[in-house]
DNA sequence: CGGGATTTTGAGGATACTCAAGGTAAGTGG
DNA sequence: CCACTTACCTTGAGTATCCTCAAAATCCCG
C-alpha cells in the first residue's frame, strides 16, 4: 500500500493532523501499483490479461473541486477511482443539489452507460482514476467475460446501495440518516484498509446535507448531539466512533 | 393486444367504472401472446430464440396482495412482469415501509442477482409473471450476448430511475413529489400503450405515501388540492390530468 | 343495506428548515 | 509574523412543512 495515495481515505494515524491538500504524484505506470487493484472491477481480469487493460486506460489526476465530468456531457469514458474521494450528484433548475454518492478507491463511474451523463463528478480530495474510452472499453467488456461478470456484480452493489439510500431518505430522521450514512461510509473505508474508529469525512457539511436531504445546520446540530452525548468525537476532517454499538443503534436497522 | 389481461394498467375508457379484481386468465402458451413480449428483456431475443427461452421460463399468476417473494428469501428465480402492477418494498425492524417501485409489464426483477432478495414483492392489481429459475437464466444469458446486452440496459435505466428517485426524495417538497411521481408514472403507462391523460393508479395512499416518503393524510391532501384547483381529477382508481403544464412545473424538474 | 376498510378532512404539534449571528480555521498580503 | 479576509462550521431563535391524532365521509363487498 502506498499511504501518500489517499492521504483523506486511509485514516491512519495521520488523521490527527492536519491533510495536505495535494498528494505526492505516482508514476503513472500500468495497473501493477494500482492501489485500486484489488478492489476495482478491474479484479477480473487475470494479471496476463491487464495489459490490454491498461492500454485502453489513461491514468488521470484531479486537484479538489475539479470536475471529472458534468451532468448532460457526452458520456464518452468510464473511470476507476485509484485514489481520493468524489462526489455525484444532480442539480435541480433552482440551484438545489442531491448527492448522489461519494465514490472511493476501487468504485466504478459508467455501469449504466447512457448516452450523457445523468450527473456531475467532482473531486472532493485530491482524486486519481483511470479513464477508459468508453467504446473501447465496451468492447474490451465483450472479449473479456470475466469483466462482463464483474461489471454486473459491481451494477448489483450499486443498485442496492441506491436502494438502502433511498430508505435512508423516504423513511429515517436526520440522526438515523447521519447514523446510517456514518456506519456504512465505515464500512467501506474498512474494506479499503482504513480503520473502524475513525471515519475520514473530507466532504463539506454541506455535502453531507446535500447526500443526506438535510440542511446543513440540522446535519451540524446532529453531529454536535452526538458528540455531546460521547457517541462521537469530531476531530479535523472526520470522526472517531466512540460507542459503536450505540451509533448502530441509532442507524435503525 | 388483450385488454383483459392489465384492465387496470391500461386505462382505456374502461377506467370510469371500477376495475374487476381478477382478470381472465390466459392461455399459458408460450411467449408468442405474451403482452409484455415487444417491452421486456426477452425483446432481445430473435423469434426462433425464444424457444429455449419459453422452456425455461415458468407463466405465473398472482392475485392482489399475493408475494412473489419475501425479503431474506434465497433468490432462486429472477421474473418478468407480464401483467398488472406489482410493489417492492423494504420494511424497517420497526415495521417503517419503503417501497421502492412499483413494477409494471415488461419490468424484470433479478437485474442484480444476490444470494437473497433485498426487498419484498407483491402483487397490487392481478399480476402476471414469466418465472425464471436464476441458475437456467443466467446460463441462458451466457449463451445469448443480445440477452446479456440487454439486462445491461435494463440495469442502466433501472438504476437511472433509482437516483430520479434519491433526489425526490432528497430534495423535493410534497406536492413536487406527488407530481413528479404522477408525471413519471404517465409516461411509463403510455409507453406501454396507456392514454397520457388518465394515470391509473390501483396501489393504496399508503402506498403511494410509502413510496414518496410521505404519509398518507399527506398524499391525500396533495392530490385533494391539485384536484380542487383544477390540475387533476380524481377519479375511481386513477387521476385525469386535466393541466398537464401544471402538473409539470409543479414536478420542478 | 350494513359493516369494514380506505380515504378525506381538521386541529394541533414536532421535526427539520430559515434566518441570523458568532466562532473557528486556513489563506493572503502587508 | 500578524492583521485581515474568506470560507466553513456551530449555535440560537422563530417558523413552516409535514406528521400525529382524531373523526367524518366514502367506498366496497357481502
Amino acid at each position: 500500500m502506498t499511504p501518500a495515495l489517499a492521504p483523506a481515505l486511509l485514516p491512519t494515524p495521520a488523521l490527527g493532523q492536519r491533510l495536505r491538500p495535494h498528494a505526492a504524484a505516482t508514476p503513472l505506470t500500468g495497473c501493477d501499483g494500482c492501489p485500486a487493484r484489488a478492489l476495482a472491477v478491474c479484479q477480473a481480469l487475470a494479471d496476463g490479461e491487464l495489459d490490454a487493460f491498461g492500454d485502453i486506460g489513461d491514468q488521470q489526476r484531479f486537484a479538489p473541486k475539479e470536475t471529472l465530468f458534468r451532468q448532460g456531457d457526452d458520456a464518452d469514458a468510464v473511470y476507476t477511482i485509484t485514489s481520493g474521494m468524489v462526489r455525484l450528484y444532480r442539480l435541480l433548475s433552482d440551484g438545489r443539489r442531491q448527492i448522489l454518492g461519494f465514490l472511493l478507491p476501487g468504485d466504478f463511474i459508467g455501469l449504466a452507460p447512457d448516452a450523457r451523463y445523468a450527473s456531475t463528478a467532482e473531486a472532493v480530495t485530491p482524486v486519481g482514476v483511470c479513464r477508459f474510452d468508453a467504446h473501447a472499453y465496451a468492447a474490451l467488456a465483450e472479449r473479456k467475460p470475466h469483466l462482463l461478470a464483474s461489471l454486473r456484480r459491481a451494477a448489483a452493489d450499486e443498485l442496492a446501495a441506491a436502494q438502502d439510500h433511498i430508505v435512508l431518505l423516504g423513511r429515517r430522521s436526520a440522526e438515523e440518516r447521519v447514523a446510517a450514512f456514518l456506519i456504512a461510509l465505515r464500512g467501506r473505508l474498512a474494506r479499503r484498509g482504513g480503520g473502524a474508529v475513525t471515519i475520514a469525512l473530507p466532504m463539506s457539511r454541506q455535502d453531507l446535507a446535500d447526500h443526506l436531504g438535510l440542511t446543513i445546520e440540522t446535519v451540524s446540530r446532529v453531529i454536535s448531539r452526538l458528540a455531546r452525548e460521547r457517541t462521537l468525537l469530531v476531530v479535523p476532517d472526520g470522526v472517531r466512533v466512540l460507542d459503536a454499538p450505540r451509533l448502530q443503534a441509532l442507524a435503525a436497522a
